[in-house]
DNA sequence: CTCCGGGAAC
DNA sequence: GTTCCCGGAG
């Protein structure tokens, strides 16, 4: 019997188990079959704070509406926020278009293959930097998201709680799968999916876990109706959003921040996407 | 720290 | 009605 949790035994049954499960139930994911860059990207972006089958159509449209990175930089944006709808945090289909703008001016057109360029592009953070880097270039970087978490939780961490990520991440590092890092993490991700059908939600107990306030009558949900509204109709006059809420200012104040944020122009009265 | 979307599972 | 989602920016 080991006692020590994190002893090379552990580390390697742990592994073993893993790739048992990936062997056994690997999901097939549309992603999975490319080792495009630029696919890889356009997975990943979708992929943050979405679930997987909702992102699973929307990649597969986009990349027929957007098939290249250069593609993408020279597309007007309300055809890519048009292509977004549906899958909410609107944000990221700019940083998405700004960094293939970026990669087109600063890196001939291609993605950077290191985490510290790609955590440069919008859009781009610590896990987003290095899953791209692990999945389209095979990278042995270190990376957690919510279902790494799980596992790690459950395997590592199961009498504990408020547990930082900053604890996990040295027996991430300890455990990631030096010759095929990618697929590696592909298999964590899916025994973390299946660990949370089976066992709940494991992250409850770490120390980053948030509920996020209710939806409904939110900012947020008024602000995503006007975009919606605006990809929609092109062009629209205020008094005719005015219609979306009674609170006059609010309305007012969230065209002030799209308009700071670069979503939206606006000409007098009527209001339209940004290109 | 707060903000950002929206659909679906529960 | 509540929770969750292969997070990131300001």
């Amino acid at each position: 019997m080991k006692k020590d949790k994190c002893s090379a035994s552990s580390l390697k049954n742990f592994r073993a188990k893993v790739w048992r499960h990936y062997r056994l139930r690997k999901r097939d994911l549309p992603w999975r079959h490319t080792k495009n860059p630029y696919h890889i990207l356009v997975s990943e972006i979708m992929l943050q704070q979405t679930q997987v089958d909702r992102v699973i159509p929307k990649f597969q449209q986009f990349l027929l509406t957007f098939p290249t990175l250069k593609a993408l930089a020279a597309a007007p944006f309300s055809d890519v926020l048009e292509q977004w709808q549906g899958l909410g945090y609107n944000r990221r289909a700019k940083y998405l278009k700004l960094a293939a703008e970026y990669a087109i001016k600063n890196h001939r057109g291609r993605l950077p293959e290191t985490e510290v360029e790609l955590k440069k592009l919008p859009g781009i953070g610590p896990y987003t930097a290095a899953a791209i880097a692990a999945f389209a270039f095979n990278q042995p970087t270190v990376l957690i998201e919510t279902n790494i978490r799980t596992v790690f939780l459950h395997e590592f961490f199961s009498n504990e709680t408020d547990v930082p990520d900053s604890t996990i991440l040295p027996i991430i590092a300890a455990t990631v799968s030096r010759r095929r890092a990618g697929e590696w993490y592909q298999a964590l991700m899916d025994f973390g999916a299946h660990l949370k059908k089976t066992h709940g939600n494991a992250n409850r107990r770490s120390l980053h876990y948030t509920k996020q306030s209710s939806f409904t009558g939110s900012n947020r949900q008024l602000r995503g109706q006007i975009v919606r509204e605006l990809t929609l109709t092109s062009s629209i006059s205020l008094p005719a959003l005015k219609r979306l809420t009674n609170n006059d200012r609010r309305l007012v104040k969230i065209l002030g921040q799209l308009e700071r944020e670069g979503f939206i122009l606006k000409a007098g009265n009527s209001i339209s996407l940004a290109l």
